[in-house]
RNA sequence: GGAGAGGUGGCAGAGUGGUUGAAUGCACCUGAUUCGAAAUCAGACGUACCUUCGCGGGUACCGGGGGUUCGAAUCCCUCCCUCUCCGCCA
């Protein structure tokens, strides 16, 4: 969430950002109701915190008289203390209920967007970073989607998915699962190479952990829960990975923090379905390397153009064609301040597909889960943290198998061949 | 799952109702000493929020939540977690 003291102190560079996000002027009301609801909330902690300090001074008056033995007068003190005891109780549930006030109103905030994200609605407005300029792969008249290609060559199995769980939660088997696996492997060992530590995280995660990175209680209907230990399962690594240094003060010296972690990630997609989402465009389990770096802030736009260069460059590594865009306001994520997309050319589908989020989340998320590193001058700030995914797995595979199917079979990229084992899937 | 022990500052570890945000040791930081370092000595050394231009002041926090009390790290309830033993098990 948004840190209070900027939206105090830099309300007009927050409410053009919220603009940009096209909020309205009535949306725009939260955010005087917001500073409304901290100046009574400071009153109110002001006051009470001189109650307090009045009862904590009789009380100790109390032992003093006490030890002295001069019970009678100790006897009078309590009972002022006790009418103060009244007040503060009041108080402290009128404190309480500002503060929760507070919080809810925060929550509904996201994120401002950086000065360089264009104005827009839809995903029509945003810019394109970088274009393909090569050429496209060009198919046979008969070229197949992926979800043909994976019956003709027994890759993966969506009906037996649906028999063993439910729709969106695919078998893959044979050369498709050792493809799966390639991947996995070739991603990881690029971001190790890139400086990344590897984790492997917890696929179930608490309460406060969810809340950390912003999935509670904003989206809270994207996650599968288990409700009876009061568990999530994991959207994203994202998840796990970032709120390792939740409550954390790290040193200057220490940043960046690159973590990489390879996971299922699991998501409900409530409502999301429709023709365009047929095979492996979107489904509920999926496999995903994502990097994750927390940053000083004066480098973190940096940070964030150096993750781009990965992605761009696992991209390249498999030859597939591909777009960078710049996200504009209103396509943005909740919690980000700068996004750019990666999309890959689905060849057979004729369309786009989304591989890749890479997001700069300035202090949004290490606000909310108290990330900070402590300074030359042994100030304490909260740290930027950015993630991206390096790379979502279901998709890429759509692309690969749609893009390089040759009447022999399918041919697989030479970055790959050397953890596929086999040259073409046939 | 059963029985027992325990959760205190970066770490170790005192503290069982009264000025304890918390002894002591270690680590870290600053200064002195030194050509420099080690050793030694002196000092500083939690976080959040409120308040102040600033110095500073205030409040809360000793696993989480609730309670008893004029006053709780200390007593009570409850939840979570860790360790030991037993059971079960990849």
């Amino acid at each position: 969430m948004l840190q209070l003291k900027v939206i105090r102190d830099d309300n007009k560079r927050i409410v053009n950002g919220l603009r940009k996000r096209n909020w309205s002027a009535q949306q725009l009301k939260v955010i005087q109701q917001i500073l409304d609801t901290d100046d009574r909330r400071r009153s109110t902690q002001k006051e009470l915190d001189d109650l307090l300090a009045e009862a904590k001074r009789l009380a100790n008056q109390i032992g003093q008289l006490m030890g002295q033995g001069k019970k009678d007068e100790a006897e009078a003190l309590k009972t002022r203390v006790a009418q103060l005891k009244e007040q503060t109780k009041a108080l402290e549930e009128q404190f309480g209920g500002l503060k929760k006030q507070l919080d809810d109103l925060l929550y509904t905030v996201p994120n401002c967007p950086h000065k360089s994200v264009p104005k827009g609605k839809t995903p029509d407005d945003n810019k394109v970073a970088k274009a393909w300029t090569k050429a496209m792969p060009e198919l046979p008249a008969d070229a197949l989607p992926h979800w043909d290609l994976a019956k003709k060559y027994k890759l993966f199995d969506f009906e037996l998915g649906v028999k063993l769980t439910g729709a969106g939660f695919p078998v893959y088997r044979g050369k498709g699962a050792k493809l799966q696996r390639a991947l996995i492997q070739f991603f990881l060992d690029e971001a190790i190479t890139a400086g990344f530590e590897e984790i492997i995280p917890p696929l179930l995660v608490n309460e406060d952990t969810a809340r950390g990175t912003g999935q509670l209680p904003d989206k809270e209907a994207q996650m599968y829960t288990c409700e009876r230990d009061g568990l999530y399962l994991i959207p994203t690594a994202e998840v796990p990975v970032t709120n390792i240094l939740r409550d954390e003060i790290v040193a200057e010296k220490d940043l960046p923090i690159k973590m990489t972690a390879y996971t299922p990630c699991f998501r409900r997609e409530a409502g999301a379905w429709g023709a365009h989402v047929r095979g492996l465009n979107r489904v509920h389990q999926f496999d995903k390397i994502e990097i994750v770096q927390v940053e000083h802030p004066d480098r973190s736009y940096k940070t964030l153009q150096s993750m781009v260069s990965h992605v761009a460059r696992l991209l390249a590594k498999l030859e597939l064609p591909y777009r960078v865009l710049l996200l504009c306001g209103g396509d943005m994520g909740f919690a980000s301040a700068k996004t750019f997309d990666f999309e890959v050319w689905s060849a057979a589908q004729q369309r786009w597909l989304e591989v890749s989020s890479v997001s700069n989340f300035e202090t949004f998320q290490s606000n909310r889960m108290q990330l900070r590193f402590r300074d030359a001058e042994g100030k304490i700030q909260l740290a930027h943290t950015l993630n991206g995914s390096a790379l979502a797995l279901a998709r890429i595979v759509a692309a690969l198998l749609e893009n390089n199917q040759t009447p022999e079979g399918i041919r697989i990229p030479k970055a790959l061949q050397k953890y596929t084992g086999f040259k073409l899937i046939d």
